[in-house]
DNA sequence: GCAGCACGATAACATATGTTATCAAGTTTA
DNA sequence: TAAACTTGATAACATATGTTATCGTGCTGC
């Protein structure tokens, strides 16, 4: 939530840093839970290093959210602001190096900043900033193909496609393992040397 | 933006009463560009009486984002606090009677507000429920078929259904208009007295 | 080192969805 | 009021996508 932002507003750092010493280290293999579905959030999550994946269970499957990695800071938002249960899990994709910040502190932290001047105006346009990319997120699937939308992940977050198993990635985009692998196969056609 | 929360939060209400009197009131006919694509919004929009869509251009046809009713109020949020082109245009359906309160008094109107104890957390809850809206939007496109979402549209928005034209559905819930109306004729046949 | 498992490719078939064209019924406009 | 436009249904065909099954490879745990 707040510390998606450290590099955009880079005066947030020194609360941050402030808070540090009251944030829990730890070193997870992957595949571990962090926050499971139904369960009310109590941490912001922080990755030092590593990945995370947020997903939920549909029928039986998982179904992938979105993908965050080192230096991302994340919770489940209305979980954690209103203390009802997340209607997602948080999981490590990689043996990864997480930090959590319990809600007392982040309230804290929350109050703290407040009293920074402008502090009104910086919570708007984080607004803006979140609430535009979950806008793209679905904006993208009223435009694009599956097979254009595995193409904007190459081109603008190949990160993604390098470091996350393919089958969480066909149910990020929406479709089928079976369908992303043909997708895939198609694009290789096209560019023999990539 | 601040404004879709009057219901959910009638403290507000005594604040926005105040700015009434710097509100534009216009009555205008179905299909008035309200703010078109690539300009920057300069007003918070308010329906008194109407119906209002969001859209943008997709090589050539109309892509419809969100839907908006009496006592909703919308910006096109990224362009109003970061003054830069709206990616989409805001357009009225129905004829409507629409108050366009400008920027400047916005602004004021949040300086005002900042002062309200528990303004922080305000923005925080609000920004929770906007932040959800969109994100089960977009997961609705992983999760359910075409014909599941207009069944959530059938049960969950029955009104966006009887007022607006189906070729804007269509667009909304990602199909084309043909397999939209098979859609219906389909689930027509399996509840025949509907 | 072997057995099992996670991951991904591919084929074959079924279903879903897009495209184009045509028709019909309202609505708007001149 | 007639002509033009908007809205929606339907058919026929093409393409996209899902499902199930099979195979291969590499990794993990014992």
């Amino acid at each position: 939530m707040l510390f998606h932002f450290r590099d955009k507003f880079p005066q947030l750092n020194a609360y941050w840093d402030k808070y540090l010493p009251f944030q829990k280290r730890m070193e997870v293999p992957a595949k571990s839970v962090l926050l499971e579905e139904g369960s009310v959030s109590q941490n912001y999550i922080f990755i030092e290093k590593g990945c995370v994946r947020t997903f939920f269970n549909n029928k039986g499957d998982d179904k992938t959210v979105q993908f965050f990695f080192e230096n991302d800071g994340l919770s489940s938002l209305d979980s954690f602001i209103n203390h009802i249960p997340s209607t997602f899990t948080i999981e490590t994709i990689e043996p990864s190096i997480i930090y959590l910040l319990p809600r007392q502190y982040v309230a804290q932290l929350i109050d703290d900043l407040s009293h920074e001047p402008d502090f009104t105006s910086l919570l708007l346009q984080m607004w803006a900033i979140r609430q535009t990319h979950y806008m793209n997120e679905f904006v993208s699937f009223i435009r694009d193909t599956p097979e254009q939308r595995y193409q904007n992940l190459l081109t603008q977050r190949p990160h993604i496609i390098q470091r996350v198993p393919q089958h969480y990635i066909a149910s990020y985009l929406g479709v089928s393992t079976v369908h992303l692998s043909r997708i895939k196969s198609k694009l290789a056609k096209g560019n023999p040397h990539f």
